[in-house]
DNA sequence: AAATATCGTTTACACCCGTAAACATAGTAC
DNA sequence: GTACTATGTTTACGGGTGTAAACGATATTT
């Protein structure tokens, strides 16, 4: 259970690919990110690779082909992102977290009682 | 109206005390500091001095000593700092931050209440 | 088998950031 | 007015990060 490497602001769009879709070719990746992002393919096979490198990613090899899999979760990603924010910036004060985040965002209705639900769920554990 | 400028780490603990009482010295600063942080008093200064040329504090002589105000406030400061985070980890999904929050960290039912009281308001505008 | 395409790997480079030493300046004390 | 003190300013340096070129290896095509 190694924790998570810690995965850069670049590098996690290349998670986020793969989190949507598991796996992609490298040409997959290569040709979205180079519109999306306007990198050069060299830029995004650095990624690759520095991501393979911390273990956030794995390859398979298909022919003339690579097929990459993510390692790291968007759950563990998500947490360990998470918590390093509220702590950077709230000092680990969620509730105030909150409380900004609400003051700031518009919210739709529906969104609204989404969250509402949730909080009825939490209150009862 | 110019942006707020970008606060690093390092230096938003410097803006952090500026934020809980204002104007400090910096003798003060630096001896928090050097405590909370272990940082020297060399470090400290270089962190005014960077603060101070990107206009995120101004500083007063009196005497010998110095004192030191904020200039970007900390609901500026959160703001941009939110903005960028929500951005970055979540594109731009609050209702999904929201969850992923509300599923890791521990609220007291009293943070709750407090939540539910904000988004009630919240529904009405 | 030689050429080509598709990748991975190595190396590079500039900027940011944490960390700090060294130097400069201007009050204060003696 | 000379030494000391409190502070700002300049310079430094290594590691991380965004960006990318250059090189290498292997599979497909001809």
């Amino acid at each position: 259970m190694s924790n998570s490497p810690h995965i850069t602001e670049a590098e996690s769009e290349v998670m986020k690919l793969l989190w949507q879709k598991e796996p992609l070719s490298a040409s997959e990746i290569i040709s979205k990110l180079s519109d999306q992002m306007s990198w050069t393919d060299q830029t995004i096979k650095t990624f690759l690779n520095r991501l393979h490198k911390k273990h956030a990613i794995r390859f398979e090899k298909a022919g003339r082909n690579y097929l990459y899999f993510s390692l790291v979760s968007q759950e563990e990603y998500l947490k360990t992102e998470n918590r390093s924010f509220l702590d950077r910036v709230y000092n680990g004060a969620v509730g105030m977290l909150f409380t900004k985040f609400l003051e700031e965002e518009t919210l739709s209705e529906k969104a609204i009682e989404e969250l509402q639900q949730l909080l009825e769920k939490k209150k009862k554990s």
